[in-house]
Parts: structure tokens; C-alpha cells; sequence
RNA sequence: GCGCUCGUAGCCCAGUGGAUAAGGCGUCAGCCUCCGAAGCUGAAGACCGCUGGUUCGAUUCCAGUCGAGCGCACCA
């Protein structure tokens, strides 16, 4: 509906240029919003205003000439007026929203959706915890948002790609074995001090007395079934069930077997399991939590391949690269950074800097025309060294953004919740979407703004109360889906499937003439602008509030005018309206990664 | 010290240049013989941290300042 009033806007400026009324035919960069308050109308435009300088002219007086100049052959708007320093405010005529509705009924889920991506392809990263431990709250606000803005994404018309960044190689993942590998032997009775520096968590103990309890042949076979779910990303050479089998006895504990061995090939074996089992756990908290990722993409692969060579080979020749105390340094500093960065260290050991190069470089040699990184709030220092290797590489800038999540706070009836994860004392995202469900969680994590910190309450959370806006939206799902049953149930409607039929008919949906109905449609019309913004701004939490004003609407609504009357078309005009609510709640529900339910 | 993010009602938060700053919680007063009260209606409550600047117009942009969180490795 905005497009329609801006042609409006502009055709009119021509016109009146053409005339002679207006100096110029610049058309500035004017503003088609909704007024704050419903006296001012439908929409207004600041064209007059922000054309006062190039027109010469004061904005109320090329206001005047410009509304002279207005076509509207449909008769869609009601009243034009000129208001305050110089806006144009359109009243618009109800016959001009009832086309919603239909629209509705006729794109069903798909309704929202617009092609301003235009196909161009867009990854996603996010999440991309270290296989070292159980995602966390952090993480389930990383994964909320990042799922939320592919999906928004895709529904703009990207082709998305949601990717999740395996750091499986490294100095912690040699600690996790490390620590694995020192449980499993305190298992077996050695009287050792089990390190500060290594992981404390309890997991570390179950995965140690996993190894402990299998025979050697059990053990394969987890490592080779646990390589075909989730390590297709694993360089074969590498991985455990590439071991020498002959010198296992296949009866023998693992526990046993590993004592045998040299300790840094114990500890290996430790570390690919225990990354392996945390990894395929992390897979399936993700998956209860309703995230699905396109790939899984691993750190240790772009050394195995050489791509971490070639970055650092290609930079070189650039001359990004130069070489200071025995080390090879990047020079970030000329790229905006505050000082240059290490990319291979004296010692000849690549930084993780060397390999996120690769990494990014390698995003962009995937086709991908635009890369975003959902990151928590903590490695924002890292945005300038990034962005250095972008554009170093040769994109632009624009291509690459990063979204800041900030840090999440973890109460318990308004108590903060102890979290360490050195002393391995810590919530798990698990435990938090067993005890509040998934749907709560999600919409939580997507209720604000990513740039504010969140303080997540585990009681409230639960609360199926008012406090909890999740089932303030989904309870408008499930009453409306109780309305229709209703329907049904009285033979007011014999198939639900009847009122998309009525929904063709104007005539019928004139009779939607309330004031909380035309609210209701209006703002349902401005379904797909709320996505086309949040797709543009990479921000879900508008989504989310959209949805809030919404179910606003359907309650006062609801409360005030009862669906089913003694008049027959009537009904079936509300059951036609509510049934577009109940559209479009769902369909900003899906995006979001939250259900709507038919009855709760 | 430098950098990033944030300061809006007792509490939480929306609002990325427009006309009387939007919700929620909490408080107070009301609404179920009637399609789901996990709901609705009304009242009270804000010099948009502070000071300047840009602009016809600033909660919004810029500079400075105060406060909160987080970062500032040849760690990952």
C-alpha cells in the first residue's frame, strides 16, 4: 500500500512538473510512513518538505500544487490534507484494504513474501561453538537470531544458506582430549591432579567413562557411525576408525587399551571422540530447539585441503602480508584496524586469524554474494581484522556484515544464575528448552533487540501468564482456530476451506465496516513492509513486536464483536477476516521458529 | 587509556530526522448466563543520562561528558 501512494506521489510531481506548476522534476528521497496518530491519517509523505529547497518554494505552498495534481481513478483515498509544517496526509477509503484480505486467502503461507532478494546468495553463519562443551544460553540466542534472519531472509527472496562453523581444530580441542583423557585415567585408578586448565564439566566424566565401558569393537563401532552422521566433514586420514585394528583385542575395554598406548595417541583419540560425541549432541540440542543448519563447515578441512596455505599464499603476493620478528603479520592496520595482526606465528604455527581468512575467503569463492556472522557481543574486536581480510581479498565491504549479539543474562525468579564454564558449573541450552520449551525460548531470545543485553528468567519464562508474550500471539492462533471449529460445528461452514471462496467476494467484505476491522486489516496489509524492513535492517525483534500489535488488534477485536451472528454474511465476512489474522500470525510464528497452535 | 554496544515511566522495552514518545509488568478501578478471561476496557506514571552542535524540525545524526556491559595476545 505504500508503493501505491508513493506512485501516486511521484506521478503527481511529474504531472505538475509537466504543467509548469513545479520548477523542478527532481523527486527527492521522500518518506511514505504511517502517522503515530490516526488523525493524521493512513500515511503521510515529507515530499514537500524535503522538495523545498530544490523547488524553491515553501513545502505547504508545492504541497497545495501537488495535491491539485493527485490522480486517483479507483477512488482509494478518502481525503488528502495538508498538515503542520507542510505533510500530506491521505485518509484512505475501507474499499481500499478489503483487496488485503483476499490476497491473503489466496497466497496462504506465502503470503509476505517478495522477491527484493532478488536471488542473490546469502550465507548465514551462526552459532559455531567450539566442540569442546554443551551449547548454552548465549548460544540459544546466537541460534534464535541467526535462524530468524535466514529465514526472513529467504522470504525476501535470498537464497540463503545457514552454516555453522566447526572449530575442530586447534589447541582446544588437544585440551579436551587432554581432559578426557586424564578422567579416564583417574577412572582407571591412577592417582593423578586433574588440571585447572582443563574442561571441568561433568561431561567430560560421562564421555571418559563411555570410553572406560566399551570393548574396542563397540568402540569402532560408534567412531565409524558417529563418522557417517557427523563428520562427512572429517578428512578421512584423520579420523579414529583409521587406527590400527590389529593390535585390539575386540573384547578388551577401550579403558585398557588406550592405557597402552602413548599418551599423545591416547590423548588423540580422546579429543576426535569427545568431539564427535559433543558435536552430535550439539546437533541435537539445535535440532530441539528447531534450528536446521545447510552445512556444517569445518575448521580442520581448510588445513587439510591447503586453503589455509593458499589464503596466507595469496595475501603475499598482495603484499598484505609482510614478515616482522620471524612472524607474518597482515597489515589490518591499513585496512582500519588499530594495529596489524599475527597471522603465523614465530614458532611457524598459524593463528585462528589464518585460518577465519581462509574461511571467509572461502565463503565468498562458494558463490555466495553477501556473507553475515552472527557473533556474540564479546569478539567484537574482531569486526576490523574481518573486515580487512574482505576487502583485501578483494570484495567489498557492503557484502559482509556482522551481527552483534549481545550477552545474555541467566536468572532464576529475578536471582542471577551462577555460570562458570571453567568450574563447568553452567545451564545448558538442553535444560533450559526442557524446563520453558522451545517456543517460549525462541520467542524470548527474539522479543529485543540483539544490541541490548537480555535478562532471561527461567521462572517467568515458564509462566504460562500474561508476562509471557508467547502465548499472548499463539492463544490468538488457537482461539481463532476455535472460532472456525465453532463455525463448523453450528453448519455455519461445512469445510473451513469454504471461506477463502467467500474471501473472492468484494461485496461480502464490504460489510467489514468497525472500526477494530479496518485497524485489523490495515494491519495485516502491513505484513510484508514489517518483513521487508527487518530483511533490510537484519533485525528479527521487529517481527516479533509486529506480531505483538497484532494480536493486540485480534484481542480488542475479538472482545468487542462477536464472529458468529445471526446475520449470514456477516459471519462469513469475519470468519473471512479472522481466518487472515490467523494466517499471518502463523506465518511471522514460522519465521521466528515458533509454532502456532490450533488449540492450547 | 583506547575501541564496540547500550542509557526512554518504579521495572522491562519499541521507536535509526518529523506533527500529542508506543506497548508490557507492577499499582488503582471495571468486564465472563454470551465464539477460549493464556483475554479486554479505563486511570495514574517520561524535562527520551547530561551539555553543546548540524537541521525548517533531533529520542533519532555529530562532538564532548557521565554511567553500565563487553573487548583490547605471536590465545582460541
Amino acid at each position: 500500500m505504500k508503493n501505491v501512494i508513493k506512485n501516486m506521489v511521484t506521478n503527481a510531481a511529474g504531472l505538475a512538473f509537466k504543467n509548469g506548476l513545479l520548477p523542478s522534476d527532481a523527486i527527492p528521497d521522500m518518506e511514505i510512513e504511517e502517522p503515530r496518530h490516526e488523525n493524521h491519517g493512513d500515511f503521510s509523505t515529507n515530499f514537500a518538505m524535503v522538495s523545498a529547497s530544490v523547488q524553491k518554494m515553501p513545502p505547504r505552498k508545492i504541497a497545495e500544487i501537488l495535491l491539485a495534481s493527485i490522480e486517483d481513478p479507483d477512488g482509494i483515498i478518502d481525503k488528502m490534507e495538508i498538515a503542520g509544517p507542510g505533510f500530506i496526509n491521505f485518509f484512505l477509503a475501507p474499499k481500499a484494504w478489503y483487496p488485503f484480505v483476499q490476497k491473503i486467502h489466496q497466497k496462504g503461507g506465502s503470503f509476505g513474501e517478495s522477491n527484493t532478494g532478488q536471488g542473490i546468495k546469502v550465507q548465514v553463519e551462526f552459532v559455531s561453538a567450539n566442540p569442546t562443551g554443551p551449547l548454552h544460553i548465549g548460544h540459544g540466542r546466537g541460534a534464535a537470531i541467526g535462524d530468524a534472519v535466514g529465514n526472513i531472509l529467504a522470504f525476501s527472496g535470498f537464497d540463503v544458506q545457514k552454516e555453522y562453523y566447526i572449530n575442530d581444530s586447534g589447541r582446544q580441542i588437544r585440551t579436551l582430549g587432554r581432559s578426557v583423557w586424564l578422567r579416564l585415567c583417574l577412572l582407571l585408578g591412577k592417582e593423578i591432579e586433574f588440571p585447572e586448565d582443563c574442561y571441568q564439566g561433568d561431561y567430560i566424566r560421562d564421555i571418559a567413562k563411555e570410553l572406560y565401558q566399551l570393548t574396542c569393537s563397540q568402540y569402532f563401532a560408534v567412531a565409524s557411525k558417529s563418522r557417517n552422521e557427523v563428520s562427512q566433514f572429517r578428512d578421512e586420514k584423520k579420523d579414529i576408525s583409521q587406527l590400527d585394528k590389529t593390535d585390539l583385542e575386540p573384547t578388551a575395554s577401550m579403558g585398557e587399551y588406550l592405557l597402552g598406548k602413548p599418551e599423545a595417541e591416547a590423548v588423540e583419540i580422546c579429543a576426535k571422540y569427545a568431539a564427535d560425541k559433543i558435536l552430535q549432541g550439539i546437533k541435537d540440542d539445535l535440532v530441539d530447539f528447531g534450528v536446521e543448519f545447510d552445512r556444517w563447515f569445518s575448521e580442520q578441512s581448510l588445513y587439510d585441503s591447503g586453503k589455509v596455505q593458499d589464503a596466507i599464499k595469496e595475501f603475499q603476493s598482495k603484499g598484505v602480508i609482510y614478515e616482522k620478528d620471524g612472524a607474518l603479520w597482515f597489515k589490518t592496520e591499513s585496512f582500519g584496524d588499530e594495529k596489524d595482526r599475527v597471522v603465523v606465528r614465530n614458532n611457524g604455527l598459524t593463528t585462528y586469524f589464518a585460518s577465519d581468512i581462509a574461511y571467509h575467503t572461502e565463503k565468498f569463492n562458494r558463490g555466495f554474494d553477501r556473507v553475515i556472522d552472527v557473533w556474540g557481543a564479546d569478539h567484537h574486536g574482531y569486526i576490523n581484522r574481518i573486515n580487512a581480510a574482505i576487502e583485501a581479498s578483494g570484495r567489498k565491504r557492503e557484502q559482509f556484515d556482522v551481527i552483534l549479539v549481545q550477552l545474555v543474562n541467566l536468572l532464576r525468579g529475578g536471582l542471577p544464575v551462577a555460570m562458570s564454564t571453567r568450574s563447568g558449573e553452567f545451564v545448558t541450552l538442553k535444560e533450559i528448552v526442557d524446563e520453558v520449551g522451545k517456543d517460549a525460548a525462541r520467542f524470548i531470545f527474539l522479543s529485543r533487540s540483539y544490541d541490548s543485553g537480555l535478562d532471561f528468567d527461567l521462572e517467568v519464562a515458564k509462566e504460562q501468564t500474561a508476562e509471557n508474550p508467547v502465548y499472548y500471539v499463539q492463544y490468538v492462533h488457537a482461539r481463532i482456530a476455535g472460532i472456525v471449529t465453532k463455525a463448523c460445528e453450528q453448519g455455519i461452514l461445512s469445510d473451513p476451506a469454504d471461506i477463502s471462496e467467500v474471501a473472492n467476494d468484494l461485496q461480502i467484505l464490504r460489510l467489514l465496516a468497525e472500526p477494530e476491522e479496518l485497524k485489523l486489516i490495515k494491519t495485516l496489509a502491513s505484513f510484508p513492509e514489517v518483513i521487508k524492513k527487518s530483511a533490510d535492517i537484519l533485525h528479527p525483534h521487529i517481527v516479533f513486536t509486529y506480531l505483538m500489535s497484532l494480536a493486540s488488534a485480534f484481542h480488542g477485536y475479538y472482545n468487542r464483536h462477536k464472529v458468529i451472528t445471526g446475520h449470514k454474511e456477516l459471519t462469513m465476512a469475519r470468519l473471512c477476516l479472522v481466518c487472515s489474522v490467523k494466517q499471518v500470525i502463523h506465518n511471522a510464528l514460522n519465521l521466528l521458529g515458533v509454532s502456532a497452535p490450533e488449540r492450547m
